[in-house]
RNA sequence: CGGGAAGUGGCUCAGCUUGGUAGAGCACUACGCUUGGGACGUAGGGGUCGCAGGUUCAAAUCCUGUCUUCCCGACCA
């Protein structure tokens, strides 16, 4: 193992935010566009969406939701019709005022969110009890004018997908935003190896024109949270300003209650800040778009044979495998497979052949071993390692975490934290908003969530020192 | 949107102070030789110096404007 760090990437702890675009661009996951604020999604790193992309998928058609298509652009009088929402977007809608070379009697809106043209879409089709529930999802890219971008994180156009689901009861829709939460959360935890928390935002904090809004939040390595997942529940708001109404059980007429919930390619800067290092990407088996890359050292026919045939074993047990057969040195490629966060590396070269070895090297943590192909079955070993490596990840990012997840009890105590060590901070709040609005004060600090599962840690709110009844977590945020 | 920094072959940058018509390393192409932690040799291709205007006999260099990117704040997935 060498201590060679990449050359084209600047020390994680040394400038953190130097060292995030340098691994996007390492990787090939993104680069710039000419268009401001927009990134190109590069083949590596479209590779991950799809795989994020597939796997949610799957789940949200497990639990009976149905994939829809609806317009990029709404007119302006239907984003209108909720006022919440229009006041919450209307800083970052963009407009389109013109087609050809004929000014437009009324402006279109290029989607910023689809809430509205879901609503008026339910409105349209909704006549009685027994067309409910609508469980419907899009795969889209939105468009928000952002000021201040960074690949991933926080772009103008970026992909997600949006749910939208209307239910005859508020029991239901409750049930649904909190089935959805609970899918992006296993999806973190299961294969993304980010050991996110769950929890409900504060008053302050929830999406425009919710009810209420649930998260998933994780925490970077450098201390920063970062917003990772949403659902929120409306209630009957949207159903009240967009008319959807239907004929109930008892004859009446009556109002839909509905949420909506997304995840976006942010995932993927989630994925780097809480995984990878100074070697490059480092990416969970379970989501990288290639488990195995196999390093033929010597072109040697003999070699060659070798490296196919447990290629074409690897692939048919669903293990991702690719051969980088170009003619770089070896030492090129074993950076370039770890700049790439390919989990697995096998070498084989003609000093493994004659003693009937392979090495095998992981990624996470960059061990080697030497193993004898006679004594182990391939494809078992490569999974084991794999299950290994995802479990690891998932355990390190964890232990992290909790590590930088402290208590205050006073404003100074949280003060101190923030500016010396940055993580979740758990504290005390009355429920005021004011109070949070002076906790806000702090360098950054938002509230990140109620958590479901909350500890009392006083009973005193850390801003006022009147009662409270709530354990916020406070973070800076990405 | 405030404060700071930077834009020169694909990438990282030098040249700018003191104007004279563009360089290095890496990458790329071909051939050869190689491959166990970012090899080597030979030959080759590639830049209206972000863009626009101005000053000047002459601008990468000076001036003005503008765009973009990065960092730090405010605002937001």
């Amino acid at each position: 193992m060498s201590d060679i760090k990449n050359k084209e990437i600047t020390s994680r702890d040394v400038d953190f935010a130097k060292w995030y675009t340098d691994v996007v661009k390492a990787a090939k996951l993104a680069t710039y566009s000419k268009t401001k604020g927009c990134i190109i999604f590069e083949p590596n790193g479209y590779a991950i969406w799809e795989k994020m992309q597939s796997i949610l998928d799957s789940k949200f058609k497990e639990t009976n939701h149905q994939n829809v298509y609806l317009p990029l652009l709404m007119p302006e009088e239907l984003l209108k019709k909720e006022s919440d929402l229009i006041q919450g977007f209307a800083p970052e809608v963009a407009w389109v005022t013109q087609g050809g070379d004929k000014q437009l009697d009324e402006r279109l809106a290029i989607r910023p969110t689809s809430e509205t043209l879901f609503s008026d879409y339910y409105a349209s089709t909704i006549n009685s009890y027994r067309d409910l529930p609508k469980l419907y999802n899009q795969w889209c890219s939105v468009l928000r004018w952002e000021k201040e971008t960074r690949p991933f994180l926080r772009s103008r156009e970026f992909l997600w997908q949006e749910g939208h689901t209307i239910h005859e009861t508020e029991k239901e829709a409750m049930e649904e935003t909190l089935r959805i939460l609970n899918i992006y959360n296993d999806f973190f935890h299961e294969y993304l190896a980010i050991p996110s928390i769950i929890g409900k935002k504060t008053e302050k904090e929830k999406f425009a024109g919710a009810i209420s809004t649930y998260t998933v939040e994780s925490l970077m390595y450098n201390g920063i949270a970062l917003q990772s997942a949403t659902s929120h529940y409306f209630g009957q708001k949207f159903s009240l300003a967009y008319g959807i109404k239907f004929l109930g059980r008892n004859n009446t007429y009556e109002y839909a209650y509905q949420t909506s919930w997304g995840a976006s390619s942010r995932m993927i800067g989630a994925l780097i800040m809480v995984h990878s290092d100074d070697y490059g990407l480092v990416l969970p088996p379970k989501i990288a778009p290639v488990q195995v890359i196999i390093i033929p050292i010597k072109d040697t026919i003999e070699v060659m044979e070798k490296a196919k045939y447990y290629q074409n074993i690897l692939n048919q047990h669903n293990i991702k495998t690719i051969i980088d057969n170009t003619d770089k040195s070896a030492g090129y490629k074993f950076s370039q497979a770890e700049v790439n966060g390919i989990p697995i590396r096998i070498e084989i070269g003609p000093r493994d052949l004659a003693n009937h070895n392979i090495t095998l090297v992981r990624r996470d943590t960059r061990e080697k071993e030497n193993v004898n192909i006679n004594d182990i079955d391939i494809v078992d070993k490569i999974n084991n390692l794999l299950e290994d490596i995802q479990t690891s990840l998932y355990n390190k990012a964890k232990i992290r975490r909790d590590e930088m997840t402290y208590e205050a009890r006073s404003l100074e105590e949280l003060k101190n934290i923030m500016e010396n060590h940055p993580g979740f901070v758990k504290a005390m709040w009355c429920g005021n908003p004011l109070c949070e609005e002076k906790i806000k004060e702090i360098k950054g600090t938002k509230s990140r969530c109620i958590p479901f599962t909350s500890e009392k840690i006083s009973d005193h709110c850390i801003c006022c020192g009147k009662k409270a009844e709530h354990e916020v977590i406070w973070a800076m945020q990405y």
